[in-house]
DNA sequence: GGCATATAGGTGGTATGCCACCTATATGCT
DNA sequence: AGCATATAGGTGGCATACCACCTATATGCC
């Protein structure tokens, strides 16, 4: 039989407080967590692609857009501009995303979906509908529309929340 | 009058389409959001403390733990060990934390909250549950209620996703 | 036309957040 | 005692994610 040693006694007693009360009551720690949740879930889903899911949601602006310059993808996935630009940057490197500038004002980095990019972004379609779909599969469908309601309606009001205001369409 | 240019024609015409009613039927992108503006929130109502949320979380499990060693940590905060490690070499930079290894086992090293870590902890309760608050404060108490119901639940039965299982407590 | 202002983007810095791979130490079992 | 295994932590790398500060270009208005 096992006898525990002096530090695993410790580090038991260290643990067996219970700290995790405090910890669930709060929003910011339910909503950090459940990114984290999404996200191993994203990747489980996707691995086959190597694409990240800010990587997949700037892909399907781009799918939608044809083209775009990089501060109207960062309102439209709600990112700080020079987060979109990292992002645009690996995917160029990655040959998913070409970026030329636009004739009309040369400040302006237009970005486009290579085929490649294109492709990828289909391909990906029904894993990435899987992920979302397992994130909140563990209520019913009701609870998840509910969910989903409560979801959108804390971000409408807190659009204006920060430096990214995310446009969303009026309702 | 103004006249749009053509480069401000054709901006509107990039953000005319409706790609915003894909992205809010995601639950990841709304989760990724809703991250965001609490963080946004949270960095608004403890301007004066200059911590994070996380760094906040770390600095709750220690001030009710005493001490504790890095993957107690990181289990309870539910994060991975080395994104812990960081975060705590960040504190301890900052004289919030100091750590020492363990007489009982060579391999830890316990981390414990400064006087002036402790002090900051209390110094800043007000404020993060201020933010926290803030956070849900566009639904109502009974929907607000149902909202950290439903977190919970997926958290739970999530729980096991990742290589970061968060230890809930049996209930 | 000329100048103030607004806008698009880049750069460098900091903080998560995770992974693969490494070392050191402790434990389990013979 | 000795060796396989498990565990605590570190390192380097990559990808968000945001900010402050900078340059270049376009617009607004006189």
């Amino acid at each position: 039989m096992l006898l525990k040693s002096k530090r695993v006694l410790a580090r038991m007693h260290r643990a067996s407080r219970n700290v995790k009360s405090a910890l669930l009551g709060r929003p910011g720690f339910l909503i950090r967590r459940l990114h984290q949740i999404h996200g191993y879930l994203f990747a489980q889903q996707t691995v086959d692609f190597g694409v990240t899911p800010v990587q997949y949601s700037v892909m399907t602006v781009l799918s939608e857009r044809v083209e775009s310059d990089q501060i109207t993808i960062a309102r439209e996935v709600g990112l700080e501009r020079t987060t979109v630009a990292g992002v645009l940057a690996r995917l160029e490197a990655r040959g998913l995303v070409t970026r030329h500038s636009d004739p009309l004002d040369q400040r302006v980095r237009l970005a486009r979906l290579s085929d490649e990019g294109q492709q990828l972004v289909k391909n990906m379609f029904q894993a990435v509908e899987r992920a979302h779909a397992l994130t909140i599969a563990p209520l019913s469908k009701t609870e998840q529309k509910q969910l989903m309601s409560l979801l959108v309606r804390v971000l409408e009001a807190n659009n204006d929340v920060g430096n990214v205001p995310f446009q969303l369409s009026k309702h």
